[in-house]
RNA sequence: GGGCGAUUAGCUCAGUUGGUAGAGCAACUCUUUUACACAGAGAAGGUCACAGGUUCGAGUCCUGUAUCGCCCACCA
């Protein structure tokens, strides 16, 4: 026996040498598989964000995919799984332009396009290589070989060509319309990075003509000339849609016409409103449907534009308590409403208040028809159906309902942005002409300024990576994939744009099974944040308890869809089991040892019996992982290592192994080795690590124990 | 406002088609006996949020209530 057993378990010593074999081995990348593989088995890596570290999130996204991974490849499948990161545009730009504002007191476009995204470029590179060498700690079974990056030239190619065929289509056009800006940032986001926050300001009722109308934003009104009321609200009976009057406003007479329509609530303050539709979403909808003006009274800096007269230069918030001073001399404030707690919507990154704007933007229609296997179908439909028909199972089921209920409210996808990290919109102008393309059509054409969306091309990640638009042959292989599992907090951003890009570039799903995980919090259930000071790093639980530890932490207890409060104490008891492991591997290894056992030899019946009940726990953690419950999968190799095998077949098994019949001792230890095989085996792709390390001490072990094949039952 | 979850031992959670409640941590007692004290043996701990209902029987199914959490919408 390997000397080494003689001490505690040390996961140091062992995880980097270990990770460095499994590498060498090339068996991470699937065409060096031993063994006839026909059935694939593919898994795309959700690419973290080149922000900076991996957290504990990430942690266990890459446990429970290397555990499917793992199980996967030792069940005989031609098993990928593709590691990559993602250039996160918006969240990379801003982060990289803080920290410059910060040191430098230089802003982007002080140093210029191309000084500020070489910048980007040299933090997203070293941001990137942390992250690759966290996921290698984490022990995760990617194949390097096929490491890809959303902003390489690989993508570019795949997001120019699907930008190409989907503005062919007519599901990519140009338009005016409401879109979020954010002033500070001073780019266009899309309705998914608003982040809503709770806020207390002054409601202001104001009259105009014979109507009484409430405001939160007085700075928004000068251009105010319509008035909305609900077609049956009984109060304004007399006036009849179309009709105009002369009302004093801010700045003197204006003739409003009135507008019926069923979105003014009679229910509201007045039950009547004056509408903004520039700087409005529902305004602009109201003004949509009755063909109105639209006036634009902010600009993009949040200043007021000169419609507001006297106020024309101010910012907004040093207009607004002047305007509604003004008001009040003209006595047309009827009163202040001072408590008035509404959300206005924040930019997830730069947290600036959102100012709607009508701007010109590239957009995807998901609601237009098009033409699908000679029927008629938009992109809206095929996210529905892909879902509907069961060619994707989402895990936990009841994520389901959410998903149809975020597609049934979905609106065109703004993709377009004003930041500069990230794939050039492929538009090119030439005065009043323009044209789509990669590449420049020529002599004085010039590229559209304006970058795409992130999630335009993380929605291509499934196939981006297998070398599309090429045929080629990883993409018969391994597409659609097996399994996306992502935390469910991100199902609308990246999933369904990926079920819409698969569907409509391919007419296919990108995956056959969505499988959601919870969110990692602290033990009191809160977020991990920097500001809370609660963030527990992977990498340094890793130092302290070994990788296998904190995968388990991260496995067991966590039910699919459900967040998991995590606590150092967890992860130190499942380094105690790695620890048990290691010295039940010791005494098995002892006791075959002494009496002169092989692990192949021939059993009696009651001591083959104990290698098939190892098998049965194997078995049952099979059908746990097959049904995505890996917690149980887990759960159930701890009960049976630690309870069954280790405190009683080992302590019965003891007088055995020294009594006095040299052939039964022979045939216990010779069992409890082969037992111990079926055991690692089982307990590989939860804990890889230690399970590898054992195996490479085993008698008659021949290859590494990541592509052994896993324990069947043999009497069924 | 609309939707979705959760509520089981001190803590974190299992509990599969209804059949007398389980695990891990923590705490308690004993044990340093050659696999392991990163351990073993043992004991303790629960009106399964509450109220009704279905049933021979409900933690499990139905209805309602309460508390907590999340998602969507954003009412000028």
């Amino acid at each position: 026996m390997d000397s080494k057993f003689l001490k505690p378990y040390d996961h140091k010593a062992v995880e980097t040498d270990i990770y460095k074999k499994w590498e060498d081995s090339g068996y991470f990348n699937p065409d060096n598989l031993p063994g006839e593989r026909t059935e694939s088995f593919s898994i795309v890596l959700p690419p973290p964000n080149v922000t900076g570290t991996l957290h504990l999130g990430h942690a266990a996204m890459l446990a429970v995919e290397d555990i499917l991974v793992r199980f996967a490849r030792m069940r005989g499948l031609k098993t990928l799984w593709v590691p990559g990161t993602d250039h996160a545009a918006i969240a990379t730009q801003s982060k990289v332009e803080k920290e410059i504002q910060k040191k430098e007191g230089v802003n982007r476009h002080d140093l210029g396009r191309e000084t500020f995204l070489k910048r980007v470029e040299e933090f997203a590179q070293a941001s990137h290589d942390t992250i690759v060498n966290q996921v290698r700690r984490m022990g995760a079974s990617v194949d390097w070989s096929r490491e890809a990056y959303t902003l390489d030239d690989s993508r570019r190619r795949a997001v120019n060509e699907a930008f190409i065929r989907m503005h062919k289509a007519g599901l990519i056009y140009q338009g005016e319309r409401i879109v979020n800006w954010d002033p500070k940032g001073q780019t266009v986001i899309s309705d998914d990075e608003i982040v809503y926050r709770e806020e207390k300001s002054k409601f202001y009722y104001f009259t105009y003509g014979p109507f009484t109308i409430g405001t939160a934003r007085p700075e928004t009104k000068f251009g105010d000339k319509y008035v909305v009321m609900h077609p049956d609200d009984a109060r304004y009976a007399q006036y009849k849609h179309g009709d105009t009057l002369e009302v004093e406003w801010i700045n003197g007479p204006i003739t409003a016409t009135v507008i019926k329509d069923a979105a003014a609530n009679p229910e509201f303050g007045t039950g009547v409103m004056t509408i903004t539709p520039w700087h409005s979403g529902i305004d602009f909808e109201i003004a949509e449907r009755h063909k109105l003006n639209k006036e634009q009274v902010i600009d993009k800096y949040g200043k007021l534009l000169p419609i507001a007269g006297e106020f024309a230069g101010l910012k907004i918030a040093e207009a607004r308590e002047k305007i509604v001073e003004k008001m009040r001399e003209k006595g047309l404030l009827v009163k202040v409403d001072e408590d008035y707690v509404h959300n206005v919507a924040t930019a997830e990154r730069t947290e600036a208040v959102i100012e709607p704007q009508i701007m010109k933007q590239w957009f995807v229609a998901v609601n237009k028809e098009f033409e699908r296997d000679s029927k008629q179908t938009t992109l809206k439909e095929i996210m529905r159906k892909a879902v509907e028909s069961k060619n994707i199972t989402i895990t936990p089921d009841h994520f389901e309902k959410i998903y149809y209920h975020w597609i049934d409210n979905l609106r065109d996808w703004c993709i377009s942005r004003q930041i500069w990290f990230g794939h050039r919109v492929p538009a090119w102008y030439k005065g009043e002409e323009i044209r789509i393309s990669a590449e420049s059509p020529g002599e004085g054409w010039e590229q559209d300024s304006d970058t795409l969306d992130t999630w335009f091309s993380s929605g291509l990640w499934t196939f981006s990576t297998l070398g599309w638009p090429e045929e080629t042959a990883d993409m018969r292989t391994y597409h659609p994939t097996s399994v996306l599992e992502t935390g469910y907090d991100i199902l609308f951003f990246w999933v369904a744009r990926m079920i819409l890009m698969s569907g409509f570039l391919l007419d296919t799903v990108p995956f056959q099974r969505v499988y959601l995980h919870g969110l990692v919090r602290d033990e009191k259930g809160r977020k991990m944040s920097k500001s809370l000071g609660n963030i527990i790093d992977p990498l340094d639980m890793i130092e302290k308890y070994g990788a296998d530890a904190v995968r388990l932490s991260l496995i067991v207890g966590a039910a699919p869809g459900n967040d998991l409060k995590l606590s150092e104490d967890r992860i130190r008891g499942y380094k105690n089991f790695a620890n048990k492991i290691w010295n039940i591997a010791r005494f098995v290894l002892e006791s075959g040892q002494a009496a002169g056992a092989d692990s192949d030899a021939t059993l009696a019946p009651e001591d083959e019996a104990i290698v098939e009940e190892a098998r049965g726990a194997a078995q049952e953690a099979a059908t746990h992982i097959d049904s995505f419950r890996l917690d149980l999968a887990a759960d159930t190799m701890y009960q049976f290592i630690w309870h069954r095998f280790a405190d009683a077949i080992l302590e019965e098994s003891k007088p055995l192994l020294k009594g006095p019949d040299a052939a039964r001792a022979k045939s216990r230890a010779a069992a409890l080795l082969q037992a111990l095989e079926v055991l690692l085996k089982g307990m590989h792709p939860f804990m890889p690590f230690v399970t590898e390390e054992i195996w490479s001490s085993m008698p008659n072990t021949k290859d590494l124990l990541m592509v052994e094949a896993w324990p069947a039952k043999e009497t069924v």
